[in-house]
RNA sequence: GUCCCCAUCGUCUAGCCCGGUCCAGGACACCGGCCUUUCACGCCGGCGACGGGGGUUCAAAUCCCCCUGGGGACGCCA
């Protein structure tokens, strides 16, 4: 078998989102698994639309996805030649043809097609005038006008279209800029492309291409179209379905191997397997295995398998997400050994690195900023627990091993010795510690703290009480900053 | 409108190619329960689908046809 090339077409026009990042993923894992070649191309003919901030922001995207390539990034606006000189040898080999029809009359032919119940297209009207080139003229393909245009397609099978259903499209523009459906030929051919994958919305001009591989003489490349991602209404994938950049989703907290998880799920599959490393995917990856109808992108799958990605990470690989987003928060720095503590509690309670960030606030924030909610200690905090939580902060400021097995030891003593559950006491001193009802385990939590930490929260919150007299009932007007 | 593509739980899918092992398996979500110091995680259980109609066959989710539904394309965008 020869060597199998793949390519990445992005057009520079937006940001690298969901539906093109998996098609990338495709031809990438495809490229990959066989050991072939993967070639990124920024397809930039249309220079109204196309600029070097989209280019950049693509680029960044695949390299964050760590979907590399071997051979590029190749740009057609630096290629024009080339396609001048293929449209050139079309034009004289009598397989294409100058055009000075306007695009109002063009227009109005389409309007005359569709009237007629016919597939709107271009009409042939100067297909036979031998015209040479003028100004506002375009060059159109002399395209079959009978029989049938085919191709194999590697997902979807046997793809023929009536060439009558096709017309005679447009090459190069009045500008004398080459089009879409001439520069991926041209460019695909002479990058010796052996397989494009991409989106089944490019279905139906494939026949199209396939008709300029045939005039121009080039070999057919293998052609698989894969199945679009759709929003949650079945429409196409769209900002109104929220984000759409690849780079909203570093920024909302995904990994981007979780990310490049969920997308090869959505339409390929391995057995029962849900969770794949992107090492692993390279290894199984294979079109036979690949769907052929649209998907609908669900956000909870993934951030399941944002979560069961989080959970496989070893705590320093996340410490240095947590530090960089706590630091956006505007919390004051912690120490990176700090930080790797503090993941581990958080790793099974978090989908998201956001997350991560969000509920490692109070770990992070100084003892004095620690914010109480004035229902919280009204609700917690009575007299009799203050009472415990008193003496409990002090041994605790006694503690030898300040660790979870010996804090477990300690509170165990304590409860053992006063007749009481743990249950009586956990809430509130979990209250004080966080400032929330929920965290991580208590002894844990402590732990990580640390012993000076715990004792300042304790004592604080103690002092608050008592400043407040909320436990007896009456309160005051704040707590905390 | 015309052409093309597609069709298994709400969603992602296994099974379909090589019909019986499938009164259809897994995952997310949802609902119960267990674990438990809270929240999660984890574990156990539940809900839930072969779009419809015709064939072919002893037998169809699996093969064929029609219908319906969904999507896409019909650009001097890519």
């Amino acid at each position: 078998m020869s060597k199998i090339v793949t390519r990445f077409p992005p057009s520079p026009t937006g940001h690298l989102h969901i539906g093109g990042a998996r098609t990338a993923l495709f031809n990438w894992l495809y490229a990959r698994h066989n050991q072939g070649t993967f070639i990124l191309r920024i397809e930039d003919t249309d220079t109204e639309r196309s600029t070097r901030e989209m280019t950049d922001s693509i680029l960044e995207a695949m390299d964050w996805l760590g979907l590399d390539w071997d051979e590029g990034p190749y740009f057609q606006s630096r290629r024009f030649a080339l396609y001048q000189e293929q449209i050139e040898a079309l034009l004289q080999s009598g397989r294409a043809y100058y055009c000075r029809c306007t695009p109002e009359e063009v227009e109005a032919m389409r309007q005359e097609a569709r009237q007629k119940g016919e597939k709107p297209k271009y009409n042939g009207r100067c297909r036979d005038l031998d015209l040479g080139p003028g100004p506002g003229r375009v060059v159109r393909l002399k395209a079959p006008l009978s029989g049938q245009t085919v191709f194999q397609d590697l997902i979807k099978g046997a793809n023929a279209v009536d060439n009558r259903e096709l017309d005679d499209f447009i090459l190069r523009r009045a500008d004398n800029t080459p089009t879409y459906n001439l520069a991926v030929v041209v460019d695909d051919a002479l990058m010796g492309i052996t397989c494009i994958l991409r989106g089944d919305d490019h279905i139906s001009n494939t026949p199209k291409q396939v008709m300029l591989y045939q005039a121009l003489g080039f070999a057919l490349p293998d052609f698989g179209h894969v199945p679009m991602i759709l929003g949650p209404d079945k429409k196409r994938l769209s900002k109104r379905h929220g984000a759409m950049s690849v780079l909203e989703y570093r920024e909302q907290g995904y990994l981007p191997e979780a990310l490049i998880n969920y997308l090869v799920r959505l339409g390929w599959s391995h057995g029962d397997q849900e969770l794949f490393e992107p090492k692993e995917l390279v290894d199984k990856f294979s079109l036979n295995n690949l769907g052929k109808s649209a998907c609908i992108f669900n956000l909870e799958k993934l951030d399941w398998v944002n979560s069961q990605h989080i959970k496989n990470k070893q705590p320093a690989e996340l410490a240095g997400a947590l530090l960089s987003r706590l630091h956006k928060k505007g919390l004051p720095e912690i120490d990176r050994g700090y930080a790797e503590k503090i993941v581990p509690l958080l790793q099974p309670r978090v989908r998201t690195l956001e997350q991560l960030a969000e509920q490692a606030t109070f770990f992070a924030l100084p003892d004095q900023d620690l914010d109480y909610d004035r229902e919280l200690l009204e609700n917690y905090f009575t007299v009799e627990i203050k009472g415990y939580l008193q003496e409990l902060l002090a041994e605790l400021k006694r503690l030898d091993e300040f660790s979870q097995s010996g804090l477990e030891d300690l509170v165990a003593g304590f409860l053992k010795e006063r007749g009481i559950k743990f249950k009586l006491l956990a809430q509130p001193i979990r209250i004080a510690l966080t400032g929330k009802k929920a965290s991580p385990g208590l002894f844990e939590t402590m732990e990580v703290l640390g012993r000076e930490r715990v004792t300042n929260r304790l004592s604080r919150v103690l002092e608050m009480l008592d400043a407040n007299r909320i436990s007896s009932g009456k309160v005051g007007d704040s707590y905390g900053i």
